[in-house]
DNA sequence: CAGATTTCAGCTAGACTGAGATAA
DNA sequence: CTTATCTCAGTCGAGCTGAAATCT
């Protein structure tokens, strides 16, 4: 036993802000996924990058980075483990010699399928009875606080 | 430039899912807060932490660890961090030996105050033009997600 | 005795920074 | 020459595991 949520019950969990709670359902969606995928080994951002690679067929890491919104080191050691682990391939872009392309393997394809799975059922279950306008609301309001904090770190690299 | 939101742009980022907005929007608050609390040394779960106790005055860190949901050897690490820093204290609870209390110290209740500044700040921005019945809605939705994944895991570990 | 609480040692993936190679 | 792309080397905080010390 890690942590017992059954045992928590204080003031303060019930009364949680919206700020907290996407912090708290983050967090848990990011264990219950891991947990699930820890058969194939890969981690939730690892699993992104797959997705976002998957979604392309092909991308440079720079695209790669951006679309998943991290630092290209970091990329980097992302795609590293997924190739060591045969789920990528990784190739110079034709087109431009400094710029690496990544493409799913065989592998990395079915990988890719069975997280999508995993993730998938995870995300309808814990979205099970939420009607569908509750639903959309909360995802305006969500996509107006990401469009929001990124509009404010983008001010904040002008300065 | 780490990273640079505007020039994205692409089908995905309109069209992300719940799931993905929640994860977006967290990581985007984590960062966000960090840079402004740097000049304080502080990461978000330090700063998690300190609330924590502060909420509660001071606890034992296996109450910690389940208000944070967190390993408790995890906790330890955060912990020792504070400590080093002088911004928490800890002492072991006269009614069980083996239980060791953390409350804040001065120098970390100032700590405690300007970084809930911050975050507040930060979090009504994010969440100005959003109506409260929205934001209502979305708490809600938010905290049905979480309380449905906490239960799965309780019944993952029952297993 | 069993069970709770903390910590030690060690591991991993992720997120950074600064610097450098290479190519456009 | 300047800029873009990737990577090396190194640091850090976080989150784990297994095992041990200590106390109830």
């Amino acid at each position: 036993m890690k942590n017992d949520p059954r045992t928590l019950g204080g003031s303060f969990k019930e009364n949680a802000p919206l700020g907290y709670l996407v912090h708290e359902v983050a967090k848990l969606m990011k264990r219950r996924f891991e947990i699930e995928a820890r058969a194939h080994g890969i981690t939730l951002p690892q699993w992104r990058a797959l997705a976002q690679i998957a979604l392309r067929d092909s991308v440079t890491q720079v695209a790669l980075a951006q679309a998943m919104d991290a630092d290209p080191m970091t990329l980097s050691g992302v795609l590293d483990r997924l190739e060591k682990r045969g789920l990528i391939d990784r190739y110079s872009d034709p087109s431009d010699n400094r710029a690496k392309m990544a493409r799913l393997t065989e592998a990395g394809a079915e990988v890719y399928k069975s997280a999508r799975e995993v993730g998938a059922t995870m995300y309808l279950n814990a979205l099970a009875d939420i009607s569908s306008e509750d639903a959309a609301i909360a995802e305006g309001v969500l996509r107006r606080m990401r469009d929001k904090l990124l509009g404010e770190e983008a001010e904040a690299e002008d300065a």
